[in-house]
DNA sequence: GTCTATACGCGGATAGAC
DNA sequence: GTCTATCCGCGTATAGAC
């Protein structure tokens, strides 16, 4: 039920757009009343924060294993895999992975915490550390930013092959960080 | 008066957030009464189509400029003053270059017109033709999308070295086109 | 032309029946 | 626990005075 009303705000945003996104709407997305949604979370907000927490969640927790897994791995491999978990976390909803990121974004929804971008670039600026690669802080801030716009656009633009447009991607970062 | 409603949703835009857009408060922060606002526009959607439109003919209208002056100069210096554009306008204003693009994108507010991203990802793309790059849709879509990823972030952490930026974006783009 | 006042609808949230 | 009914405030837009 919980779970259902979440997936409902998400397929909402998907479907419409973020403004679209209501009490109502949710209410009879779920297929629960308004009454009965109040009984699973205090108010709007609180769903939204929800879900965009699970979201983050996920990728965050695919980051991690990828920077464990391929803890002794070659930079390039490593990199790789990152933009591959990136790029399936964003071509399986786009849409739902920008709004939630804009979010984020536009209302500082959760300022106490770290935004997941830092965190993402806190995993790849160590892994360039341990490469010592100079200037790591601010290589990290530039591949994940530029991965970032890629994917994006490329889930924009309604992309679903995951292999081409990682392949890009590595390309990309690896030109960056080789030029 | 007209400009004055215009800049006064940009600044709530840049201080509040899109949300915080209301014919209320738009009023009140160009210093005109809420009768006198429908004088100049038919409705709210109205005033953020015109700053849209406003702020994408400020870039399209230079990255022509652009275009047009380095017609025959080296790919590399023509690239560079692109993206010396594209960054001078996001830093200019970064929350609300950012807040205009998501409008732009979640409402297809302008589906009749082309998108912006569409225009420029155009100039690139036969800029690279006229120097026989291969694919060159695919690499204009690309450096595009990269470039605003990294000028986004910029303008997100408020970066204002303009020229130290547009090196590094060069850098990721020259290095794309190489690697 | 610009103002104030107001109508009106939508959406958030709660009360209270079942 | 889930529902329906309702309250209430906010925001859009208009009416009408000056």
């Amino acid at each position: 039920m919980f779970d259902d009303i979440l997936e409902a705000a998400a397929r909402i945003i998907e479907e419409e757009e973020l403004a679209a996104v209501n009490t109502n709407a949710v209410a009879e997305a779920a297929g629960v009343s308004i009454g009965s949604l109040y009984q699973y979370f205090p108010n709007l907000a609180a769903i939204l924060a929800e879900l965009t927490l699970r979201e983050r969640g996920i990728l965050m927790d695919n980051v991690n294993r990828v920077a464990l897994e391929f803890d002794s791995a070659p930079l390039e491999e490593t990199l790789l895999a990152l933009i591959e978990v990136a790029v399936a976390h964003q071509l399986a909803r786009p849409r739902l992975a920008r709004t939630l990121d804009y979010l984020e974004d536009s209302l500082h929804l959760f300022d106490e915490t770290v935004q997941i971008g830092d965190e993402i670039r806190a995993a790849v600026a160590s892994l360039l550390r341990r490469y010592d690669y100079p200037l790591a802080d601010q290589a990290a801030a530039d591949l994940v930013a530029l991965s970032k716009g890629m994917i994006d656009a490329a889930g924009r633009v309604g992309e679903t092959d995951s292999k081409a447009l990682s392949a890009r991607v590595a390309r990309a970062t690896l030109g960056y960080l080789k030029y």
